[in-house]
RNA sequence: GGAGAGGUGGGUGAGUGGCUGAAACCACAUGUUUGCUAAACAUGCGUGCGAGAAAUCGUACCGGGGGUUCGAAUCCCCCUCUCUCCGCCA
C-alpha cells in the first residue's frame, strides 16, 4: 500500500496517477487518507497522555502499599478508573480510526510510473519493442495448437475436464516430458543469472496474500481451502516474496534474487469464454517465477535486467515477440511499471502473453514491513520486483503452432538436451 | 487424531504480580591497547507509534487476541505454532 509519507509529500503527484488509472474522486480519497492519519496521530497522543498518567498512578500506588500507607493507596485508587475508562474509548477510538485508515489504503492502487502512457484497456498498450520478423510462414500446415496436440495426443482436455473440471489438461508422454524439460531450462537459466532457486508452498495463509497485495484486491481470483482457511497461490510471486515479510535486511545482503517453479492456480472468474480455447488460459498451468528485493535507488536498473533476461528467454526460443508496456488502465493494482512479454502463435495468428515484468517499489514491501537497514543504522522500505520466466502453457502453445511440419513438430534446439527427442511425432 | 511440554530481544537463556523493555552469556558495532591477526578492556546494540531541529521524552510490544488487577512477560480464557510420546501416513 502507498505510503502515507509519501501522499503527504508528494501529493499532487499521487493524484494525477490516480487519475491516470481512471480513478474517479482520486483527490477526496488521498485526502481522506490524510485526515484519516491526522486524527490518528491526535488520537495517538491524546491516548499516550492517559496511560502515563495512568502509569505514574500505578507505581505511586504500589509505592504506598509497600509502605503500609492503606488508605492513601485506596483513596489513590479511585482516581484510576476514570482513567481507565477513557484510556478503554480513546483506545476503541483510536482503533477504528486505525482500521477505517488501513481499508482506504488496502484499496488505493500503486501510482503508475511516469513513463505508463495513458489508456483503459490492453488497447492502450505500448508497444516498445517488436522482434525481427521471424514470424513463421505455416504454408499447408497452419493447424492451431488444440488440434496438434489431439493429434500427437500431448496434452488431454477430456481427461482432465473428467478428472478436475475445465481448465485443468493432463499433458502426456511427449507433451509431459515438454513440460518437464522447459521448466528445467527455465530454471537452469535462473541459476546462471544469479536467481537462487526455491520451491516454495503453493498454499499461503491470509497474511501472505495481502502482504503481496492479492488479498483484499483480487479475494475472488485465488482458489480458498476453507477448511484450513489457505488460498492456492496464483504465482509463485506469492510465497517467494512474502519470504521477506517482517524482515528487516542488511545492506549487504542485497540484492536479494529467488527463481522458482510452481504450479499457478486461477479462478479466473468471469473470463471464460470462446476466445480462451487450448492451452490460452487455464485454471492450473506451469511458471517459473524470478524475484528480487532490492535496494531503492536500484529497482529501475534491475527491472531492465530481468527484461532483459526474459527477452533473451524467448529469443533463444526463436519465438517471434514483443514487449509492450502496460498503460495505466491494465496495470496491476500493486504495479508501477510493468512491461508484458507476448509471443506470437502463428497459426492462431494471436499474440500471447507470457511474461509480465513488474517494478512494485514499496508498495508492496510496505505491506510486507520490509524493510533494509543501512550501514548508517537507518532504515527503509525495500524495492521488489518480479517477472514470469516464464509461463509455460502459452509457450508451449507457440512452440507448437510455429514449428509444426505436418507430420511432426520441431522442438527449438535450446531444449533437446532437456527432453530426449528433437521433434514431437505421433506414437 | 490422542496425551503432555513449551513459545521471552539476532542467538542461548533468566525471570510466577510493582524497582523488568526485560539479567547473564554469545554474536554484532565503535573505541582503547597490542607491530598484524588474535586477545583484553570500555561503550553501544530491538521494533512500531506520537512529540521534538536534535539530544531525548512519552507510549505500546515477552507467539496472537481477550480478561482479572491500581499495576501483568508473570494469573485466567480462546486461538495459533513448535517439541516429545502414541496413532495414521507419501
Amino acid at each position: 500500500m502507498l505510503q502515507v509519507a509519501t501522499i503527504e509529500k508528494e501529493f499532487d503527484r499521487c493524484v494525477k496517477g490516480l487519475q491516470k488509472r481512471g480513478i474517479e474522486g482520486a483527490e477526496i480519497l488521498l485526502k481522506d487518507a490524510l485526515t484519516l492519519d491526522e486524527q490518528r496521530k491526535k488520537m495517538q497522543g491524546e491516548l499516550d497522555e492517559v496511560l502515563h498518567t495512568s502509569n505514574k498512578l500505578a507505581k505511586e500506588i504500589g509505592l504506598l502499599f509497600q509502605q503500609g500507607k492503606k488508605e492513601q493507596a485506596e483513596k489513590a485508587k479511585t482516581q484510576t478508573s476514570e482513567l481507565k475508562r477513557k484510556s478503554k474509548s480513546l483506545g476503541e477510538e483510536l482503533n477504528s480510526i486505525e482500521l477505517s485508515l488501513n481499508k482506504l489504503l488496502y484499496n488505493i492502487p500503486n501510482i503508475p510510473h511516469e513513463t505508463v502512457p495513458p489508456g483503459k484497456s490492453e488497447e492502450d498498450n505500448e508497444v516498445i519493442k517488436l522482434s525481427d520478423d521471424n514470424k513463421p510462414n505455416l504454408g499447408a500446415h497452419k493447424k492451431p495448437h488444440w488440434e496438434l496436440i489431439e493429434e500427437f495426443d500431448i496434452v488431454d482436455f477430456e481427461l482432465g475436464n473428467k478428472v478436475s473440471g475445465a481448465g485443468f489438461p493432463f499433458y502426456k508422454k511427449q507433451g509431459a516430458r515438454l513440460v518437464r524439460g522447459m521448466i528445467n531450462y527455465f530454471l537452469d537459466k535462473a541459476a546462471e543469472a544469479g536467481y537462487e532457486e526455491v520451491q516454495p508452498p503453493v498454499l499461503i495463509n491470509e497474511s501472505s496474500g495481502t502482504g503481496t497485495g492479492q488479498l483484499p484486491d483480487k479475494e475472488g481470483q485465488m482458489y480458498h481451502v476453507e477448511a484450513n482457511d489457505l488460498y492456492l497461490i496464483p504465482t509463485a510471486e506469492v510465497p517467494i516474496t512474502n519470504m521477506y515479510r517482517d524482515v528487516i535486511l542488511k545492506e549487504d545482503q542485497l540484492p536479494i534474487k529467488h527463481a522458482g517453479h510452481t504450479p499457478c492456480f486461477r479462478r479466473e472468474a468471469g473470463s471464460w469464454g470462446a476466445h480462451v480455447r487450448g492451452l490460452n488460459r487455464l485454471h492450473q498451468f506451469d511458471k517459473v517465477e524470478i524475484v528480487q528485493v532490492v535496494e531503492p535507488s536500484k529497482s529501475y536498473e534491475v527491472l531492465d535486467q530481468m527484461v532483459a533476461h526474459v527477452e533473451e528467454l524467448i529469443q533463444s526460443l526463436g519465438l517471434p515477440y514483443r514487449i509492450l508496456r502496460l498503460c495505466a488502465g491494465d496495470l496491476g493494482f500493486t504495479s508501477v511499471l510493468t512491461y508484458d512479454f507476448e509471443v506470437y502463435s502463428a497459426a492462431q495468428e494471436k499474440w500471447l502473453e507470457v511474461s509480465s515484468v513488474s517494478n512494485f517499489e514499496t508498495f508492496q514491501a510496505n505491506r510486507l514491513k520490509l524493510r533494509i537497514k543501512n550501514n548508517d543504522g537507518k532504515k527503509e522500505l525495500a524495492h521488489t520486483l518480479n517477472g514470469s520466466a516464464l509461463a509455460l502453457p502459452r509457450i508451449m502453445a507457440a512452440i507448437l503452432e510455429n514449428y509444426q511440419a505436418g507430420d511432426h513438430i520441431n522442438i527449438p534446439d535450446v531444449l533437446h538436451p532437456y527432453l530426449g527427442f528433437k521433434e514431437i511425432r505421433k506414437s
